[in-house]
DNA sequence: AGCACGCCGACT
DNA sequence: GTCGGCGTGCTC
């Protein structure tokens, strides 16, 4: 508790570094408490901040008193600033945004300025003593106050900002800063009770007796269930509460995310191998920081394992962390806890209303929910007393946020369990080289499932090599007789078939006949991808959208050849081999209507699907038990990135599609094509042997220095004019040049690669480039970091061109 | 981020 | 001589 006339210490969610102190009226300090809001002026402006307690640390200059306190409840618990403080010196990202960034959205209040009409101003107006520009703006204001920012826009006439200064000036108009923002909030309900007030009524109507008799029975009601059985009850209760029969009070309401109701189940019998991984890790509970890797073959049942240590901890009064990498597999995650749990769940992920959002996390900090589910954001769950966090597929690349603060949530799930003296549990058939490299040494303890539940084989997969392979007229088939045949039998009994490409669209390279350029994207240096159904060329990149009838801009001839492939074109091949069968797609295309990919889902289960095609969506995790042919139409696509994690992906994505066959009592298959059948990473993935992989990818990180032996930070640097955005990358380049001679002697140790182009030199109409700096000692590369913001803040804040930090990079082109 | 301040080119 | 362009620095 913060003492009576204290001094606070605030964050501010902006690109702000350092932190504020505010003082405290009395009358409120009361309501003071960390992890509330706050409202405070800040230069011209009133922001909100975030208070992370008080403090006796006074500033040179004035203090300033806070204007209000915006919460009834702080948002998140004390425990967890060490955890911000920590992201925000790792990610060198300023706290504020932070917590901002942690928080549910749509809560925060900013001003804005705006403009309206004085008594002089009408008085001018009505006068005629105006310019037409002045008249129009005054003849716009009288009907209301407007934006500034909207002015120019609503008038459809640019509007010069000295002629608002003058009309200011000459006291036509005032300048009002109003407040916006905080729409998120608490939902209430209305509740009905009877008063007990002796109820004589001139006229009873039928409906009247019936709220009465329905109060008399259940006490307290909704007003809104009450009109669901007497539609005319809110009119009713009005009248009721003017006469004093009934009273009404306010009840907060959470907003319900789950869609229907779910059966409880009971535990199931552990197999042994099961078992022992349960007891090993709940011997820890309790017991302080440990970091387990779960590597359990794909169908092995590791959901069960996570269950019953959550049981575990629960019953221990401890709180759990449970996250998975995307809304689909939370879906399916969350039904299995609330079976189990029932309503002691709580899920946040993006599919949930800001509203939905926002109560799932008071019902968090009600402690209403100890077990939490969901995506990578969910790392930032406002639980206490965490027993253990768990994060399923944690090889997976969607932990990693690509935008504004660049964590990545597996990460942060072993740090968090650290500052919380709790269990960090990763799971995965295809474990990252990082984690597999902390159980080498010796950070990680690696626990197995090696076998499939009820000791199900894992599926026979055949590589077909593309080179080879011919059908009967000695023409190359993309779909190969041998995959052709065993879809034919596959059907044929009824089972269902996946097949996977890692590319969306029909064809990826148009080119054209006449003068063999491809076509390309107006706003980036790529080439553009044909959607046939969407009838359109497609930027993969911006979103750049061409007639799919559009001639070469080059030399305008209409001959364009559609070469590369996609899922879509795998669709139509499939239709056409086999029009009998119903075939469905999956990727980014079909889903992104809210609930599509569970339509899809379902689908599949309900087996109205034959034929599933999707991109690495359909790999993920999914539970298909009457699919029993993987078709992997092309391997090599993830092969031939220009990253060093290609490997790594590739490996990952076959050994978890081919993990989608057999996963029922049918045994499965998987047909494998690829141009590269001796490539290490395809003959792992085609005995599903992680070790063989790991083991020889390794060796060719430690010949070049990559992670995991090393970190890596990228400085992405970008900017709208060419010049100016090389010249920011060489500038920035000669910095780092300069710190690793002239700085600690420990930062000769940090390599650096670049400045270069990136590999993707162009992206909406930005042009990039980047320096890749790499050390084998994480310290001292973040030391060096942190000299080089803390030495030179001016040229990360350069307005023209901007430098993104990017610390542990995924996809570095 | 957004607002103020300050220093140079093009207008009365 | 001023007006206004945007590059720089600061916000308890």
């Amino acid at each position: 508790m913060i003492p009576v006339h204290a001094h606070i210490e605030v964050a501010v969610a902006l690109p702000v570094f350092q932190t504020f102190t505010y003082g405290v009226p009395e009358d409120v300090s009361d309501f003071i408490a960390t992890g509330k809001r706050v409202l405070v002026p800040f230069g011209q402006r009133r922001i909100t901040g975030y208070i992370l307690g008080s403090t006796d640390r006074l500033a040179d200059k004035d203090i300033k008193v806070i204007l209000d306190v915006l919460d009834e409840h702080p948002l998140f618990p004390e425990s967890m600033i060490p955890f911000f403080k920590w992201i925000a010196d790792y990610y060198k990202y300023p706290l504020g945004d932070v917590i901002k960034t942690a928080l549910p959205g749509g809560l925060n209040i900013y001003d804005f300025v705006s403009i309206a009409i004085s008594e002089k101003g009408r008085q001018a107006l009505s006068e005629g003593s105006v310019t037409p520009l002045e008249g129009k703006i005054l003849q716009h204001l009288t009907s209301g106050s407007c934006r500034l920012r909207d002015l120019s826009k609503s008038l459809n006439h640019a509007v010069p900002s000295a002629l608002i200064q003058a009309l200011i000036g000459r006291g036509r108009i005032t300048k009002i800063r109003k407040l916006s923002g905080g729409t998120t909030r608490t939902r209430t309900q209305r509740y009905v009770t009877l008063t007990g007030a002796d109820i004589c009524l001139s006229r009873r109507s039928v409906a009247k007796q019936k709220i009465i008799d329905l109060l008399n029975i259940e006490g307290e009601v909704s007003v809104k269930a009450l009109k669901k059985r007497v539609p005319s009850a809110p009119a009713l209760i009005r009248s009721l509460e003017k006469k004093g029969y009934v009273s009404l009070r306010q009840k907060p309401e959470y907003r319900d995310p789950f869609g229907e109701t779910i059966l409880p189940e009971a535990a199931p019998v552990l197999t042994a191998e099961q078992q022992v991984v349960v007891t090993r890790l709940c011997g820890q509970l309790k017991g302080g920081f440990h970091s387990f890797l779960l590597r359990g073959v794909t169908g092995s049942g590791k959901t069960e394992v996570y269950m019953q240590l959550a049981a575990e901890a629960i019953n221990k009064a401890l709180s759990v962390l449970v996250l998975v990498p995307e809304i689909a597999l939370i879906t399916q995650m969350e039904r299995r806890f609330r079976a189990r749990f029932g309503d002691r769940v709580a899920v946040l992920h993006s599919g949930l209303s800001a509203g939905e959002r926002y109560d799932q996390w008071r019902r968090i900090l009600d402690k209403q929910a100890a077990i939490v589910i969901g995506a990578r954001s969910a790392i930032f769950a406002p639980l206490e007393d965490i027993g253990i966090i768990i994060v399923d597929e944690e090889h997976d690349t969607s932990y990693k946020q690509e935008s504004t603060l660049r964590y990545n949530a597996r990460d942060l799930a072993v740090v968090r369990a650290k500052l919380n003296n709790c269990l960090a549990l990763l799971g995965s058939a295809t474990p990252s080289l990082q984690s597999y490299y902390n159980v080498y040494r010796q950070k990680f303890t690696e626990v197995n499932l090696n076998e499939r539940i009820e000791k199900r084989p894992l599926p026979k997969i055949s590589v077909i090599d593309l080179r080879q392979s011919r059908d009967a007229r000695g023409i190359r088939r993309f779909i190969t007789p041998e995959l052709h045949r065993e879809m034919a039998i596959t059907l044929e009994r009824g089972e269902q078939v996946l097949l996977f490409l890692n590319r969306r669209g029909f064809a990826s390279f148009p080119i054209c006949a006449s003068c063999g350029q491809a076509l390309r994207c107006k706003h980036c240096d790529i080439s553009l991808t044909l959607h046939q159904k969407a009838n359109a060329y497609r930027c993969h990149y911006c979103g750049f959208t061409r007639a799919s009838s559009s001639s070469c801009t080059i030399c305008g001839s209409s001959r364009v050849k559609h070469l590369g492939m996609g899922t879509e074109k795998v669709e139509a091949a499939v239709r056409d081999l086999f029009p009998q069968a119903s075939v469905a797609r999956m990727d980014r295309d079909t889903t992104t209507r809210k609930g599509s990919i569970l339509a899809l889902l379902k689908g599949v289960n309900d087996k109205t699907i034959d034929v599933l095609v999707g991109t690495q969506m359909v790999a993920k995790g999914h539970d298909f038990p009457n699919i029993t042919l993987v078709g992997i139409i092309c391997a090599d696509l993830s092969l031939s990135f220009p990253d060093f994690r290609a490997g790594e992906r590739t490996f990952q994505l076959l050994a978890q599609v081919a993990g989608r066959a057999g996963r029922g009592d049918v045994p499965g298959r998987v047909i494998l094509q690829t141009y590269n059948p001796e490539h290490f990473s395809i003959l792992a993935a085609q005995e599903q042997d992680f070790i063989s992989f790991y083991s020889q990818e390794i060796e060719f990180r430690k010949a070049l220095g990559y992670p995991p032996i090393s970190r890596m930070i990228q400085l992405k640097i970008s900017g709208k004019d060419k010049h100016k955005t090389k010249a920011h990358a060489r500038l920035l380049g000669d910095l780092c040049r300069d710190l690793k001679s002239a700085g600690s002697a420990s930062f000769s140790k940090v390599a650096m690669m670049g400045p270069i182009e990136a590999s993707l030199p162009r992206i909406a109409e930005h042009y990039r480039w980047q320096i890749l700096l790499k050390c084998e000692n994480t310290r001292v590369l973040h030391e060096f970091l942190g000299c080089l913001v803390a030495e030179h803040p001016t040229q990360f804040a350069n307005r023209g061109v901007k430098t993104i930090i990017d610390v542990d990079p995924y996809f570095i082109m």
